[in-house]
DNA sequence: TTATTAAAAGACCTTTTTGTCTTTTAGTGA
DNA sequence: TCACTAAAAGACAAAAAGGTCTTTTAATAA
C-alpha cells in the first residue's frame, strides 16, 4: 500500500524474472503472473510497458520470456518507480504543499523529512538484481516463502 | 503523494479548522477550500464523512461551520488515515506480501521496517492539534506561507 | 514450410478516485 | 415569521487505476 498494485506487481515480477535469469532461464507471462500472484493479462501489459520504456528485454516465439539484458547496468528500485509512478511518489510533501522545504516547511516537515529521505536511500541504493540476490539467500536457507 | 488526496485535502482543512477554533472562529466550506486550495465541493463532501464518522463536528445556519469538540481528545493523524485510507496504508508490506514479517520476510523487508515504524510514530504520536500549533508557530514568526 | 509458441498492440470493460451540482434540512438574525 | 445562510444528502460525471480479451507479429522447432 506504499506503492501502487502495478508497482508491486512490478517488483514482484521483475524479482521473479531476475530470479530465472540467474538460472538461464527466460520466464514468460504466465508463469511470472502464476508465481508473483497477479492477473496474467495485467502482468503482461505491465511488463510490455517496462519493455518499451528500455528497463527490460523480452523474446517472441517459443522459449521466448522476459530478461534483463546483461550488458545494461542493474535496475534501480528507483528507477522503476520513477517509471510506473512519476518523481512526486518520493519526494512530494505528505501535506501536498507544491513547495515544501526548510524555508516554507508544511507541518509535518521536520518529522518526515528523515523519513522521505530514508526512502529514497532505499530505493536508490537497491535494483532488481540487489533484491532478488536478498530473496534468493532467504527462500534458499530460511523459509519456504511463496508470494501472496 | 505519501497519502491520496483526499487524505491530503482532508489534513489541510483540519489544520485550518483547528486554527481559526483556536481564535474562536468556525470556517465554513468556502473559505476551507479556498485557504486549502481544493476544490469547495470536494472538500465539502469529506469533511462531512468527517462528521457523520465523528471525528469533527458542524454547524448549519448563520454563523455555522466546521470545529472540533473540545470536550473530545485530540485528533490523532493515524485515526485520520485508518477512517480515510484504512490500515493497510501504515501496515503494509512494499512488495505487497499479505503476510510480511521477520519470519517470512519479503526482500525489502529488513530496510523498510524502520521507515514503517517511524512513519507509524509519527502518525501515532501527532494529531491535528500538535500539528496545528506548529504551524501555527512557523507561520507567525517564520515564512508568511500559505498552502498550495 | 508449417505448426506452435509467446510477446505486442490495442480495444474494451469495471472499479475506484476525484470532482460537480442540485435539492433538502437546519440553524441564525432581523 | 421570514429571509438568509451554511451544512447534509445524494445524484451525477469525469478521470485514473485496475483488469480482460482478441488479433497481430515474431521467433523457434519440427
Amino acid at each position: 500500500m506504499m506503492f501502487n498494485r502495478e508497482t508491486e506487481y512490478a517488483l514482484r515480477a521483475l524479482v521473479h524474472i531476475q530470479l530465472q535469469n540467474y538460472d538461464d532461464r527466460r520466464p514468460g507471462g504466465k508463469e511470472i503472473a502464476q508465481e508473483t500472484g497477479a492477473p496474467y493479462y495485467y502482468t503482461a501489459k505491465i511488463l510490455q510497458r517496462l519493455v518499451r520504456q528500455g528497463l527490460l528485454c523480452s523474446l517472441k516465439g517459443k522459449g521466448g520470456g522476459f530478461y534483463f539484458d546483461k550488458g545494461k547496468p542493474d535496475l534501480m528500485i528507483r528507477d522503476l518507480i520513477l517509471a510506473i509512478e512519476g518523481e512526486k511518489k518520493i519526494t512530494g510533501c505528505v501535506f501536498g504543499l507544491t513547495k515544501c522545504d526548510e524555508k516554507h516547511p508544511c507541518p509535518f516537515h521536520d518529522q518526515y523529512a528523515p523519513i522521505r529521505e530514508a526512502m529514497a536511500r532505499l530505493v536508490s541504493g537497491e535494483s532488481i538484481q540487489s533484491v532478488a540476490k536478498k530473496y534468493f539467500l532467504n527462500t534458499v536457507n530460511g523459509s519456504p516463502d511463496k508470494v501472496k
